[in-house]
DNA sequence: TAGTGGTCTAGACCACTTT
DNA sequence: AAGTGGTCTAGACCACTAC
């Protein structure tokens, strides 16, 4: 067998880690269709010579790709390319924006609002913060090809974020990412969320943003994004047409609960 | 320092590997109160002298903790017991029993049905199965306490069971997880599920069963559980009352995607 | 028997946090 | 400077799947 071994072995920087950087290379060649839906990869060993990096950090970045649902990895046969890859994965904290956008459609921003209100006790207690506290409020018509998809409120801490930036988020809140101004202008990066499903009936004044009849059934997401600190920074109400959006989970398991062992912490 | 080093190094068996052996026991003993919430954890390098396994096996055990919400790692601090494990986290492929159990309250079966009925469009497609083909039809009320909180189809290709086992279906229904019968019975293993989850209003059949008001706001949770070999076995339809439970679901990121590389896969 | 992914070791160096 | 978790190496052996 023969290959083009190539050792362009990258620098380590402190923004790419090799891991990342062969993640990047391995989804880069699936997705310019080198290795099409069901074809197998090239095996582990390969892709260490091919890459120039230890099996460690192939296996770290096909597990990264695994997680994502691009490629599963078989025991005994190989690694292979996913028929279709997930989409609208709620296992992933993208933005309303880029969900909209990997579904082929034009994002918007109907309407937007930024004032900053005391917490009230829902918000108070997501964000870890008292009850009243100053927080920045935003709200937020999204539109999916010009139809209103998602009303949302946004709620954050205003002392996390320092005075007179109010406007900064009416500005950015029209057309993007709130986890890109956080990190952009803050320094304050997302590192998770925690989000909470629940079905609701729409109120009269839900139902008017979203143009559907009062009582219609959407499904609402209650957030709260970290930082890697486990620091509160983003508490996020929002509205969903049921509709325009086909949410999935990837659920793990039923785990295979370890029964006795002997190794002993103490 | 001190330390009781024990080095009851386990012997490694087809169904325990020293990672899950490692991780049961971390996991013990914060479960048992010797690292409580918020507290921190011996160092990796502790926990490998203490159990007696390589890094790799320490770090490979604290991820499964860590996916799990029991503890958090912070570069340069160290790692710590979370304070609320979070619980009802849809991230984690559990049965309806095992979720009941798990927020302490009763389960039960208020009915159980099941047939073998031709597939539907809907059914055939998630199980990749033609139409009309013939599945096991199981259908149920799940009681928490006694009330009903979750109404439930359950469908699996008769082919992966053999013939006249349907009794055993309805049996088994009464009481206990459907996982559990298909592995011990039939030697089918689930490794995960991918569930669309969305907002529905309930019809007067539904209504009737979890004894609420036609039109009532449901979460209906439409799954299908694959193998490792990603062959689909069942797929299942729940109706969720909105009130029963929490649904919680950990979102990672948003992920920093690696910018240009150097690694090249050819 | 050969090839695959899964587990595990022993050790190194790096980046982050605290003293 | 010392301690932590994060990344990475080189190599070994195991378990599963094919031929």
């Amino acid at each position: 067998m023969k290959h083009n071994v190539k050792t362009l072995k990258p620098v380590r920087t402190s923004t790419h880690t090799l891991t990342e950087a062969a993640e990047h290379e391995i989804r880069t060649a699936i997705e310019q269709g080198l290795y099409r839906p069901g074809a197998q990869l090239p095996a582990e060993s390969e892709l260490v010579l091919m890459l120039g990096v230890s099996r460690t950090v192939v296996r770290d970045a096909l597990r990264l790709l695994e997680d994502e649902g691009l490629i599963t990895r078989r025991h005994g046969k190989g690694t292979f390319v996913r028929s279709g890859s997930i989409l609208q994965n709620l296992n992933f904290n993208f933005g309303t924006t880029e969900m909209i956008r990997s579904a082929n459609m034009l994002p918007g921003t109907a309407r937007a609002a930024a004032q900053i209100a005391p917490a009230t006790q829902d918000v108070a207690t997501a964000l870890n913060v008292a009850i009243d506290t100053p927080v920045i409020t935003i709200e937020r018509i999204r539109t999916a090809d010009q139809k209103p998809v998602v009303y949302s409120w946004d709620y954050i801490p205003q002392t996390l974020i320092g005075d007179a930036d109010v406007d900064a988020f009416k500005k950015n809140s029209e057309d993007g990412s709130l986890y890109h101004l956080l990190k952009a202008s803050f320094g304050l990066v997302i590192e998770y969320g925690v989000a909470r499903v629940l079905p609701v009936s729409a109120s009269s004044h839900v139902a008017q943003q979203l143009h559907v009849a009062e009582g219609s059934v959407l499904l609402c997401l209650l957030q709260t994004d970290y930082t890697a600190g486990d620091e509160p920074v983003l508490y996020s109400c929002e509205y969903h047409l049921p509709d325009a959006f086909d949410f999935i989970i990837m659920r793990k398991g039923p785990r295979k609960m370890g029964g006795g062992s002997s190794v002993s912490v103490e």
